[in-house]
DNA sequence: CGGGATGGTG
DNA sequence: CGTGCACCATCCCT
């Protein structure tokens, strides 16, 4: 147990003995008391640094009063509809059941589909089918490898299936059941000190990774439930990234088409792809919508063309379209790497830092994922910052009504709350208010919001 | 127990 | 040559 210049020496636990008032001494109390002690050793120390590093504001007005707020949610926890889980995995069961025996049939053989070195020698030895990528390991049997040789054999369709299916069943059927306690809710963790970034993160279970994306998979949304009588109000940040990459990057493009209110995927496929915005065709907002995301990330070109299933050539262009027309964010992202360099560390407007001491590596990939992190940690903290903002000072608003509804879930930019009847209309407005005056960025913060009586259906 | 592969979210 | 950030859970396998 040692932080910077304290140390708690393993001999130190033996005066927490002194609080064994029975004499039955027990590791529990030990634990407990050394804790204890630790605090007290720590605190002073720690407090120093943080004034130091100029974090006060960061640590006594945000993080600190967010842990009572956390606090009250985890304690809280959100309401399942158990017999509607209970549902869903039979189905998932029965699905997966079904899936396994027909790859059985197709392979000719039976063997455990959920092993990758089996599934290996399956399709590659035994069928004969084209490796793709490799692993450590061997070759791979991602999904995107299963994609490019779906047409060599019509087991692979079925894998593709399989997996989706089971990782809802054992991951989100099987798991959330586990997860819910007797009064039908379920309490997760949520860390406060482990996503390196800022963000929160939540374990036991993880609720951050409900499914959305596919319409089975989304169905799992519709089991979470408000109390009785309550009903779910659901508010997110609408592309609270991007609005953080024009605030830092200071580009006039993307900041006048956040404050022209305009669809920014389509905004920028019009500037990338030379045309009107009314003329943006599916494919192409999409592809700027990639192109957006991924390099918030630093992708590069090949990343890009293997998510636009493009060449690498024509993924360059569009990079590089992408740079010409919003030149700022170009810059932004080669000076935050050095000055990243320089500084060893990242930092947000409200001070929060993430040291990136790989950035001096001689080992040229570590340095190049080192960049990419400084790249993305001022974006993803900023974000993270933000939110936080807007969850203490909503919890404070609720607090200050006395508000009998309640903070239930927080993902990263949304939030979810349980609603009185007779609350809606004012919680709804302290929710928009405080989260779009989180903060003062050089482009407006929207918030999208719906209620509706499930996750699923709260949704604009 | 822990690493690796895989895949779920923002 | 390798190729997108941040997490967490499940399953296999050693």
């Amino acid at each position: 147990l040692k932080y910077q210049r304290v140390e708690l020496a393993r001999s130190e636990t033996s005066a927490a003995g002194q609080l064994d008032l029975d004499g039955s001494a027990d590791d529990h109390y030990l634990d407990a008391a050394r804790d204890a002690l630790a605090v007290e050793r720590l605190a002073s120390p720690m407090l120093d640094l943080i004034e130091e590093r100029s974090m006060s504001w960061l640590y006594e007005e945000l993080e600190r009063p967010l842990v009572s707020v956390l606090a009250r949610m985890e304690e809280n926890g959100v309401g399942v509809d158990v017999s509607e889980l209970r549902r869903m995995r039979d189905y998932l069961v029965s699905e997966v059941n079904r899936l396994e025996s027909e790859i059985h049939l197709l392979a000719g053989r039976e063997f455990n589909v959920n092993s990758t070195k089996q599934l290996r020698e399956v399709l590659f030895d035994d069928l004969g089918l084209t490796p793709q990528k490799k692993t450590k390991t061997g070759y791979s049997t991602d999904a995107a490898s299963l994609e490019k040789i779906r047409d060599q054999h019509e087991v692979v369709a079925l894998l593709l299936d399989y997996r989706e299916v089971e990782k809802l069943r054992s991951t989100y059927g099987q798991g959330l059941l586990e997860a819910t306690d007797p009064d039908e809710r379920i309490r997760a963790t949520f860390n406060q000190t482990v996503a390196r970034t800022g963000r929160l993160s939540s374990e036991e279970p993880n609720l951050h990774n409900i499914p959305v994306r596919t319409a089975l998979g989304r169905e799992f949304r519709k089991a979470f439930i408000p109390q009785q009588g309550y009903e779910f109000l659901v508010a997110d940040y609408n592309q609270i990234e991007l609005r953080v990459i024009a605030h830092l990057a200071e580009d006039p493009g993307l900041i006048s088409a956040f404050e022209a209110g305009q669809d920014i995927h389509n905004a920028t496929a019009a500037s990338i792809f030379g045309v009107s915005v009314d003329g943006v065709s599916a494919e192409q907002r999409s592809q700027a919508k990639m192109v957006s995301y991924g390099l918030a990330y630093g992708m590069e070109s090949y990343g890009l063309a293997q998510r636009l299933g493009i060449a690498t050539k024509d993924a360059s262009e569009i990079l590089e379209s992408y740079f010409a027309a919003f030149p700022a964010v170009k810059s932004y992202m080669d000076r935050i790497v050095e000055e990243t360099k320089d500084k060893g560390y990242t930092e947000t407007v409200f001070g929060r830092r993430r040291p990136i001491p790989e950035l001096s590596s001689s080992n040229f990939r570590v340095r190049q994922a080192a960049e990419r992190q400084a790249m993305n940690a001022p974006i993803q903290g900023l974000a993270a910052d933000v939110f936080k903002i807007a969850l203490v000072a909503i919890d404070a608003a609720l607090e200050q009504m006395q508000s009998r509804s309640r903070l239930v879930l927080q993902v990263h930019d949304e939030v979810i709350l349980e609603v009185h009847p007779d609350e809606a209309e004012t919680v709804h407005e302290l929710t928009v208010t405080n989260m779009r005056g989180a903060a003062e960025l050089r482009v407006p913060l929207e918030v999208n919001i719906a209620t509706g009586p499930t996750w699923a259906d709260a949704k604009a």
